[in-house]
DNA sequence: GGTTACGTTGACGTTAACGTCAACATAAAT
DNA sequence: ATTTATGTTGACGTTAACGTCAACGTAACC
């Protein structure tokens, strides 16, 4: 079985706690399926968890990651629903943009202050 | 007086709560002087502000980007001090470098998936 | 058949980042 | 002198995203 992943193996793959995955499942972001009463997580679930995590770095809180990911099980989604989970995204899609635009600039500035402070500290060396 | 600001007046021009001044005054991130019992906010404290903004926009935590600003008043900050600061800031470059990295990569994705989404819906539509 | 190993569900605790509300101070305007 | 606007300090409430037990189930191994 390739396919069929138990609580701890996902938790060391991808270095999160057994108690966030069933967070997770709660908030109805992974469905893992049932061997009796334990949890048995697909191909399916790996990828959604990756896109998880992603979306925390980006500082996406759970409910728009939610939103998200429905984009990527659209198997036996409604159009209207499709409609909106793609409003929903180019919304996103837009906030990230400009995210990565900002940082684009927070970076060259950092970059150009701590020039300027490591500058400052060789003269002080110095003294 | 052109660099006087009152908490309002920054609430305004930031979009944030005065609640929230006082609470980054309270973790040491703000530093308006007093006239009386009233707070006084000057140039230094809009910058700070700025940088605080924006720091929360990546994900940054206050406490990260408390360690950060001290950064911007290296009037008379050690040595020492400063080539920890210096450390610090060159880790959330790091961070901030693979985050711009991993962003340009999620936008592609993302853009890709919903092109996808995009042609699956006019296929539905035309049932 | 006892003991590990791994899993499960509550239930309550915790931290960050504020929101909200009460009670009071002060300064300007009427 | 009293509204009105603007400010202040506690103190407590709230939400998100888990952490941390406790108590229990079950499957496998010796």
């Amino acid at each position: 079985m390739n396919d069929k992943f138990t609580v701890t193996q996902l938790c060391r793959e991808f270095g999160v706690t057994p108690r966030a995955l069933r967070f997770y499942e709660a908030k109805g972001l992974l469905h893992p399926a049932r061997e009796g009463t334990r949890r048995r997580f697909g191909q399916r679930d790996k990828a959604r968890l990756s896109l998880i995590l992603r979306g925390k770095r980006f500082g996406f809180s759970l409910a728009e990651i939610g939103e998200l990911l429905d984009l990527y099980h659209t198997d036996n989604t409604q159009v209207s629903q499709l409609t909106r989970t793609l409003e929903v995204a180019g919304r996103r899609l837009d906030d990230m943009r400009r995210q990565r635009d900002e940082l684009a600039i927070a970076i060259e500035e950092l970059q150009e202050q701590m020039d300027v402070v490591a500058d400052l500290l060789t003269k002080k060396k110095t003294d």
